[in-house]
RNA sequence: CUGCCCGUAGCUCAGCUGGAUAGAGCAAUGGUUUUCUAAACCAUCGGUCAGGGGUUCGAGUCCCUUCGGGCAGGCCA
């Protein structure tokens, strides 16, 4: 952390009181950068399956894509922050008749949900509220398809409420919500993508060799529409539509990134689960080929998150109804510790979040450490203003950087690499390091507090420097715990 | 079998484009409040950076390899 060198000695006379002014003239703009030039940035995260409610893992997700989003904005794009509802695949029939079958079992009427379908109990839930609205409506109904024409919209929009309420409690707030369904009802944009790809000559008819590691029973090679992924020097092609004609997983996102093309966003993050990383290898060469840029798309892969429970880990399964739910993990620690415990770690680090600890009020929360030396702060400035020691302005004849500490000079330090800091975060898209530099701040801060007497009359210039500093700081600090999503209480 | 990620102090984790004696918190031991927040500070204890080889003036960081752990590997979701 601290670097070859002492740089405090290195600093030229007068640099840190020209930062300070920087930083006193436009406060919410200090660190601001330039990178992005106003260019539209899409941050695409979450976007979990709307099946059910979300588990404390996907809450790393979301407090990572907030907080690049965050990031982005820091760096000068216009961020636009999206969610993916992925409403067209096949999970969704699973998801209604699951949903029917619980529905009919309120009427004590015959029903079985199917093999590969959501036992939940939020479904009994959802369930109940179907029948308030709608009554016996349905019970009459037994064609599939028509049951999941009809209430899929139902199914989908109770399961993303669940979704929206942990959205809700962590303080982030999407543009949009977008499904994907509706994209196929109402565009084309698969046909575009797939026309402008095979104008390309990156399409073609052909047939997939086995699936490797698997043995799966009664493999029938079939002629599929295919992306040439080898085309990129990926092992194999990818196919676009299934035997039945409809788009794949991936035909889907090539329909989606295309169409976040043409809404003209040049930077597309999204933030994805590390078990989905086989996915976005074929994407991302889809994507270049379709802006002809290989930087548009970055993908931004997080580990899982282990869950412990009395020191024993936690299984987190939907379908056996064992899953942490983030909703509970919230009420239990908090927003503000949850987020910040999630940030404190990069996000290739599989994350162990033991519940006990998370729910201690105690050191075992970084988040306490970094709030308390902002209220610190916070109480010396108004101890300043009521014993009259109020700021004089910030000024040669106010401000010696000869009077300052080693503990202060090691804050000033800190201070001044803030815009660095932030410049490295953004361009490699790692938010954890904000949290930990508001920890490295922290620790500076609780040190040189300790070393102190602050308010000295005896010593108005030194004093004043000190306060000039204190407030400086105190506002890094407010600044990147926002960034981090983190409150930054004046008492605690 | 193939690909990706990980392995740093007893525990949980940092470590910017390779740069000087590897850093925090928790745990352990001992100190610090006649002044401004002790949810803090100070000191001590604790690491062959999984093992081995290579590149380099210099490697926790880059390359190869071994071991160990995790996650992937349909036209599924």
């Amino acid at each position: 952390m601290a670097g070859p060198g002492f740089i405090n000695l290195q600093l030229k006379p007068l640099a840190l009181l020209n930062e300070l002014s920087q930083l006193r003239a436009n406060p919410a703009g200090y660190g601001q950068l330039t990178l992005g030039k106003g260019q539209k940035a899409i941050v695409e995260f979450v976007s979990i399956n709307p099946t059910g409610p979300i588990h404390v893992g996907h809450g790393r997700n979301a407090v990572f894509g907030e907080a690049i989003a965050k990031l982005l904005e820091k760096a000068g794009y216009e961020v636009w922050r999206e969610y993916l509802v992925n409403d067209a695949g096949n999970q969704i029939r699973l998801l209604v008749l699951s949903l029917y079958a619980r529905y009919r079992e309120l009427f004590d009427e015959e029903a079985s949900i199917p093999a590969d379908g959501y036992s939940g109990a939020y479904l009994i839930e959802i369930a109940e509220s179907l029948k308030a609205r709608d009554g016996a409506k349905w019970l009459a109904l037994r064609d599939e398809d028509t049951l999941v024409s009809e209430l899929r919209a139902f199914a989908v929009n109770a399961c993303l409420d669940f979704i929206k309420a942990d959205i809700t409690t962590l303080g982030i707030t999407f543009n949009r919500y977008f499904s994907e369904f509706a994209m196929h009802q109402e565009t084309s944009r698969m046909a575009e993508a797939v026309g402008k790809l095979r104008a390309m000559e990156l399409v073609y008819e052909g047939t997939l060799p086995p699936p490797k590691g698997k043995d799966i029973a009664n493999y029938q090679p079939v002629e599929l529409t295919l992306f040439k992924a080898t085309a990129f020097g990926l092992p194999e092609d990818q196919a676009l539509f299934n035997r039945r004609g409809q788009p794949t997983y991936f035909g889907q996102d090539v329909a989606y990134h295309y169409d976040k093309l043409q809404r003209g966003f040049t930077m597309m993050a999204t933030v994805i689960g590390i078990d989905q990383t086989g996915a976005f290898k074929p994407l991302s060469k889809a994507i270049e080929a379709l802006c002809g840029r290989p930087d548009a798309y970055h993908p931004v892969a997080y580990e899982m998150v282990k869950v412990l429970r009395n020191g024993e880990p936690v299984k987190l399964s939907k379908r056996a109804g064992t899953i942490v739910l983030l909703s509970d993990v919230l009420a239990e620690v908090g927003p503000d510790s949850f987020r910040f415990a999630m940030l404190g770690v990069k996000p290739t680090t599989p994350l162990v979040f033991d519940l006990a600890k998370a729910v201690e009020k105690n050191m075992e929360n970084p988040v306490f450490y970094a709030q308390y030396a902002h209220a610190r702060l916070a109480s010396v400035l108004r101890q300043a203003g009521g014993l009259g020691l109020a700021l004089p302005p910030l000024q040669l004849s106010t401000f010696d950087e000869t009077t300052l500490t080693p503990a202060a000079l090691t804050v000033a330090r800190l201070l001044m690499i803030y815009p660095s800091m932030l410049e490295q975060a953004a361009r490699s898209l790692e938010p954890h390091r904000l949290a930990t530099y508001a920890t490295q701040l922290a620790t500076a801060v609780h040190s040189w507090y300790a070393a102190e007497k602050w308010l000295d009359d005896a010593q108005p210039t030194a004093t004043a420097t000190r306060l000039h500093l204190a407030l400086a700081t105190q506002g890094i600090l407010a600044d990147v715990l926002g960034m981090c999503g983190v409150s930054a209480p004046e008492t605690m």
